[in-house]
RNA sequence: CGGGGUGUAGCUCAGUUUGGUAGAGCGCUUGGUUCGGGACCAAGAGGCCGCAGGUUCGAAUCCUGUCACCCCGACCA
């Protein structure tokens, strides 16, 4: 492919909105542009590379025995009516009228549509298990869309539903598409780890994401390994359990008394104003689960977790409550602290602390008083929490509850997400088939998600420099740049013959053929970040020589090539590129 | 949704405080010289100053409203 005939309109100047690598190289580089808050363009480079990830997710997910379909983009609302989920979605479904006044959305995921399809055309066992498939621009009305295509309102997702008789095959189907998925980051050249995750919104008991490991991530991700570094346990922070520290109980040395604190609210300033470490002050966060108040602590330098808070005290609903709605309960926001409760409000109040605070002393604790706080305070002594459980986000240096190794932490992007549904659509909207024994059952289901755009991001967080992109080779929009340096006639010709003879072996070259100055020219092909470079002309080719230079490589571990080995070089290069990614494929999936 | 900010040429931004006929760099067009890491000279094209009202002899600039976009947070995956 020509250079010349492209559209890739690259730009020099880094655009102001672009905080992100990923969207600033895709801005620069000319593969996106932005049309709306969250909406893009996807330009012919943008558009290979995503060609070239939804391919491999193809050839994965058909290989693991599911089958493409396609349903609409846009639903009527009767089915998200069905589901409970037309009000359960909040202003991020996108809905609208037809000009008959009948309401509609832009599907942000389609587990009603294909609920519906097979409820009506899948009645017996003996037509299951089944598993669906469509890759498709979605439709999500963030409340902030953000860094490109990271977190855009529109993007392209490929979304699988498997239907099953039983659990048992559910989870057998939920471990095959894991290990796809395993294969298909693996292929794409990426570094990742499947995490254990939350169910969220979506439901069900059983998940994994996979996380692209990069700095920039917006997820938080603690792991284990084993002596030689492989991973055994991983997980999303919010779910990580957490073995309290085995220690001996701390013997208290002085009676807890009051002390006056004026106006020091935040565990930094009583921290600061008592000379004490924020681990030594009690936090305790008052909470709404459900329709129950509930006082979680935890010590001052960590968080509690809404997701263990919600499961250990068994609630649907969590949310923090207003310094308003603590007054009203007779506790003093700022000031409040497990210790000294007044009976009528420890009724009302359902206490439970974090197993960190256990058999610690010389706290310091609320003094659920104005302006007091409690020092010298002992667990154990002076309170014991009516109930204990793993209430914080896990860090770095915390004991996992799984296998009792200490936690390292990573960032990663979300790319992959796979659900263990269970029913919860299929008895909703009423989708069940005929079994062996005769009754009728609703349908066991699981559900798999990839972002296709937001891999293509995440790719670029892990992979670029200072330069530009350092595309993975099998997701590079071409897996050649070859540059044709200088005027003489002979260097173009000679890229032509060589842009010939290795497009006849199946390897994408962009054949740089502008009338520019090398310069732009190298500076152009590094921002698009096609994994091989091949230079011909100048200098080199009066030497009979064609420099070759992966992108990853410095100046100075250029092989200079003579011109009759090029060909058969760069072709070598390109596929065992592109066997590397194969190999970790079946590398990553023999793992399991 | 709360807090903050920005809308001026295709892009990055000055100009707004103190009202007086619209600016720079990059990019684009033409000609010439250059040609191994974003060249140089010359000549050009290109703007309803987000939009709508208002104040004024006069508004990019002041006032009111509105829309869009960005950042932080909350939310979500």
């Amino acid at each position: 492919m020509r250079y010349s005939k492209l559209l890739i309109p690259t730009v020099k100047e880094t655009p102001a909105d672009a905080v992100v690598a990923s969207h600033r190289l895709m801005l620069r580089s000319g593969m996106i542009r932005k049309l709306a808050a969250g909406i893009y363009t996807y330009l012919p480079m943008a558009n290979r590379t995503f060609t070239k990830v939804a391919n491999i997710i193809r050839e994965e997910l058909n290989r693991a025995g599911a089958q493409e379909l396609t349903m609409p983009a846009v639903q009527p609302a009767e089915l998200w009516q069905e589901s409970g989920r037309w009000e359960q979605y909040g202003p991020e479904l996108l809905r609208f009228k037809d000009r008959k006044g009948a309401d509609f959305i832009i599907g942000p995921t389609h587990e009603e549509v294909i609920t519906a399809l097979v409820r009506d055309e899948v009645k017996s066992y003996k037509q299951l298990p089944l598993n669906l498939y469509q890759i498709q621009t979605k439709f999500r009305d963030e409340v902030r869309p953000r860094f490109g295509l990271m977190r855009g309102r529109e993007f392209v997702m490929k979304d699988a539903y498997s239907f099953h008789v039983d659990d048992a095959d559910a989870h057998r189907e939920y471990d095959n598409m894991y290990r796809a998925y395993s294969r298909i980051f693996a292929r794409c050249g990426l570094r990742f780890r499947a995490v254990e995750a939350d169910t969220g919104s979506i439901g069900g008991n059983r998940s994994h994401e996979f996380q692209v490991l990069a700095d920039s991530g917006e997820d938080a991700i603690v792991f284990t390994v084993d002596e030689e570094g492989r991973p055994i346990y991983a997980a999303n922070v919010e779910l990580a359990p957490i073995k309290a520290p085995e220690r001996q109980p701390e013997t208290p040395t002085m009676a807890m008394c009051l002390v006056d604190t004026p106006h020091k609210k935040t565990i930094d300033d009583v921290a600061r104003f008592l000379g004490v470490e924020t681990s030594r002050v009690l936090k305790a966060v008052l909470f709404m689960v459900d329709d129950q108040p509930v006082m979680a602590v935890c010590l001052g330098d960590r968080d509690i977790n809404e997701v263990k808070l919600k499961k250990a005290v068994g609630g649907a609903e969590v949310r923090m409550l207003t310094d308003e709605e603590g007054k009203a309960l007779g506790l003093h926001p700022g000031y409040t602290g497990p210790v000294g409760l007044s009976p009528d409000v420890a009724a009302k109040v359902t206490i439970i602390a974090d197993i960190g605070v256990q058999g610690l002393a010389g706290l310091v604790a609320g003094g659920n008083t104005w302006n007091k706080h409690l020092v010298q305070v002992a667990e154990g002594r002076d309170f014991t929490p009516p109930r204990m459980a793993d209430l914080t986000t896990a860090q770095k240096g915390d004991v996992c509850g799984k296998n009792g190794l200490v936690y390292d932490a990573a960032r990663g992007i979300e790319v992959g997400h796979v659900f263990f549904l269970g029913t919860k659509y299929s008895s909703a909207m009423k989708a069940t088939f005929q079994g062996e024994d005769k009754a009728e059952h609703p349908y066991v289901m699981g559900c798999y998600g990839i972002g296709v755009t937001r891999t293509a991001a995440a790719a670029i967080e892990q992979n670029h420099d200072d330069d530009g992109i350092c595309w993975p080779a099998p997701i590079a929009p071409f897996h050649v740049s070859l540059v044709a340096l200088g005027v003489e006639a002979d260097a173009m010709d000679l890229a032509i013959k060589i842009e010939g003879a290795l497009e006849g072996m199946g390897i994408e070259v962009l054949l740089d053929d502008r009338d520019e100055r090398p310069g732009v020219k190298f500076k152009d092909n590094d921002l698009i970040g096609c994994p091989v470079r091949v230079a011909v002309g100048g200098k080199s080719l009066k030497e009979g020589v064609v420099e070759i230079k992966l992108r990853t490589e410095t100046k100075e571990q250029t092989r200079k090539v003579p011109v009759q080995e090029a060909v058969a070089t760069i072709a070598a290069i390109v596929n065992s590129l592109l066997a590397d990614a194969k190999a970790a494929a079946d590398d990553a999936e023999k793992r399991m």
